[in-house]
DNA sequence: TGCATATTCAACCATTTGGTTGACGAACAA
DNA sequence: TTGTTCGTCAACCAAATGGTTGAATATGCA
């Protein structure tokens, strides 16, 4: 329930994974490419796309040898109305606004 | 810039520090009544006060014996912009949303 | 076929994280 | 003074995190 929050943020709090997003803006990449401005080995990466993919924020592809890593906006969503929300509503259980905001967001 | 990130959202990146700052919302507490609610040490408790405290989150102050803890909801701001810029995503179903905040709201 | 490229897997390592417990100092109350 | 409450500190622990390297797998190309 909160599971996707805890993963969302904690995928979120590494400056390379927030990078790896801000290059995935741009456009569709190649793991090797998204590891070649890095300077850590591109297995390190992968694991870096692992947590972005298994938060939701990004998917990955694979065509022919090269897979490639799309960022997926739907997840920084809930997250984000999260924060944009928070402190405007102070009556509001949080709890349930959580498990609203998922079930919304699931669909 | 890129640091405060990176402590602003590990700190959001855990459900009890979360559920702190949802109390908090409701009223400033004492460190022991903050602890009330969670099945683990006061200690514990203290330690993710701190996050929260070094993550601009909320502040602390002493009066007499007691620690009050206090909001900070403009700490939430830079990692809010921060996620606004990734702002491509469809909006929110804002039937539902309003449904549920009414549902919320009058209970 | 044989070789190069793209990516992951497996094992390992150091550091960080989230928790525990017991001792401690500071502030109140008797 | 004596005792109680508030909160932190210090030491410790298990598990998670972020990195490494070398081997393995899969695809594409000559």
């Amino acid at each position: 329930m909160s599971q996707s929050l805890d993963t969302t943020f904690a995928a979120l709090a590494d400056p390379t994974r927030r990078a790896i997003l801000s290059m995935l803006l741009e456009d569709d990449m190649a793991v090797t490419d998204v590891a070649e401005p890095f300077e850590m080995s591109l297995a390190a990466v992968s694991k870096h796309l692992v947590i972005l993919t298994k938060a939701g924020l990004i998917s990955q592809e694979k065509r022919g040898r090269v897979k490639w890593c799309k960022i997926e906006p739907n997840a920084m969503k809930e997250a984000s109305v999260w924060m944009q929300s928070f402190g405007q509503f102070e009556e509001l259980d949080m709890d349930a606004f959580e498990r609203f905001l998922e079930a919304e967001l699931e669909g």
